[in-house]
DNA sequence: GCCACGCCTTGACGCAGGTCAAACTTTTGT
DNA sequence: ACAAAAGTTTGACCTGCGTCAAGGCGTGGC
């Protein structure tokens, strides 16, 4: 039956899609294969919701391609960026605990598609395999590391020091003073709410850097002309 | 001899501690057993460090009594309060991961003891008890959301929401007009912090609400006069 | 080509709330 | 019990940045 051979294609495909994320790489192939049986995949357009918050939890997803932001909206309809996901990670593995809600929402803010791993043939696996139950807590452990980065770059630093430190993770070489151009790869209206601002701030931000000779702005595309520059900056803006 | 008689008995209540502790809490008896004979007891005076960033990572912790604050320190020396946690309550559970290192500060706000759980005998006991991994996965999953939680606090809600938000959750019936009454269970100063301000301004928003008769403060312990109006005020200051 | 719509930029303005300083109160140690 | 230390309150001040509004720039439709 050939409906059965694109199956067993498609499988492979997952495997091989799992192999590339940090959260399964390593993992012995027959185990990736058991896991592949259970993915099922999404296709997203750009602005298409993965899921809302509070909407029971299917289980947890491994971006194949595109980018996923998984964000809260306030009361005040204000949206703050909680992560955006790329190709090789995995995200929403709290889905898997017992509550059963997503605790945010999901939009894919460029097309994408990604493999639900659901949550209850998932959970059997675990408990079968500790191996397996170990590298979920690794993973879990890692995106606790990175909230709370987030949380602190919120909290610690203006919108200044932000928007360097996000500009210097970008760049290939951080701490040399090789110029380097970095496209955004999202609107600016997007950035600063990456970054917990709005656009206003960021342009003048980026109006001061520019007349400092700090940064070159064409379009979408910032060129920062000395990394050790704007390095220095953000540490006089938090040292002092 | 007396001295295994006393370390049985210590166990015992080690066992006891983990009972009480929700991480563990329906764990068949002799699990728990086993568990205690990891534990090392560890006791700290209001202010001792439990451990600092970047430290190599002996395990996790589970809090006998007392309380310790799990913050970060910015460049600039300002503390960042990520949780407070209390009797009953783990954390650290992101220090069993591979890379080793504690990514923030832990110290005991008030008097306090804690039972350490070392890593590495603890992983071998994961590797062999698939439910024990199941439950760390889930109290790993439940600090995310809480985490989420503050994030969500910090950046989309003003001081005076976050307050009455705080206060609100702590009273037993909080959508009635009975009166609650308060116990704080911490410096006004510390509460600041968990709220991501100062206690100028804490004090400031006490002193307002009790010019609207909304609160009665009397040292440590605030007196809610009407839930009712105190959240109807939240909404106020989130929705419209 | 021209219009329209969305983005970006810049200026003006207001305010929440952080900092500094000074007085008062409560807790702690001896 | 008393002094020292820590916590709390209040006032005055200042600043980062969010909001509103007005204009410029780029892109796609027709």
């Amino acid at each position: 039956m050939t409906s059965s051979r694109t199956q067993i294609c498609r499988h492979a495909a997952y495997a091989h899609t799992l192999r590339a994320c940090q959260l399964f790489s390593g993992l012995p192939p027959e185990a990736l294969d058991t896991i592949a049986q259970l993915c099922v995949p999404r296709r997203l357009a750009k602005g298409d919701f993965l899921f809302h918050e509070g909407a029971p939890a299917e289980g947890f997803y491994v971006v194949q391609s595109g980018a996923v932001s998984v964000h809260r909206i306030s009361a005040a309809g204000k949206e703050l960026v909680i992560a955006v996901f790329r190709a090789g990670q995995s995200f929403a593995e709290g889905a898997l605990d017992s509550a059963g809600c997503y605790p945010a929402n999901a939009r894919a803010v460029e097309a994408a598609t990604v493999l639900l791993v659901p949550k209850t043939p998932f959970f059997d696996l675990l408990r079968r395999s500790p191996e397996l139950a170990l590298r979920m807590l690794g993973a879990m452990s890692l995106h606790l590391r990175e909230l709370v980065g987030r949380l602190d770059d919120l909290t610690l630093k203006d919108v200044e020091s932000r928007l360097a430190h996000w500009l210097l993770k970008q760049c290939p070489r951080p701490l040399t003073d090789a110029s380097a151009e970095i496209r955004l790869g999202r609107t600016k209206r997007v950035l600063a709410g990456e970054l917990g601002t709005v656009n206003e701030t960021l342009s003048r931000t980026l109006a001061k850097w520019r007349s400092l000779a700090l940064v070159r702005v064409k379009g979408s595309a910032v060129t920062v002309t000395n990394p050790l520059q704007l390095d220095a900056l953000l540490r006089h803006n938090l040292g002092d």
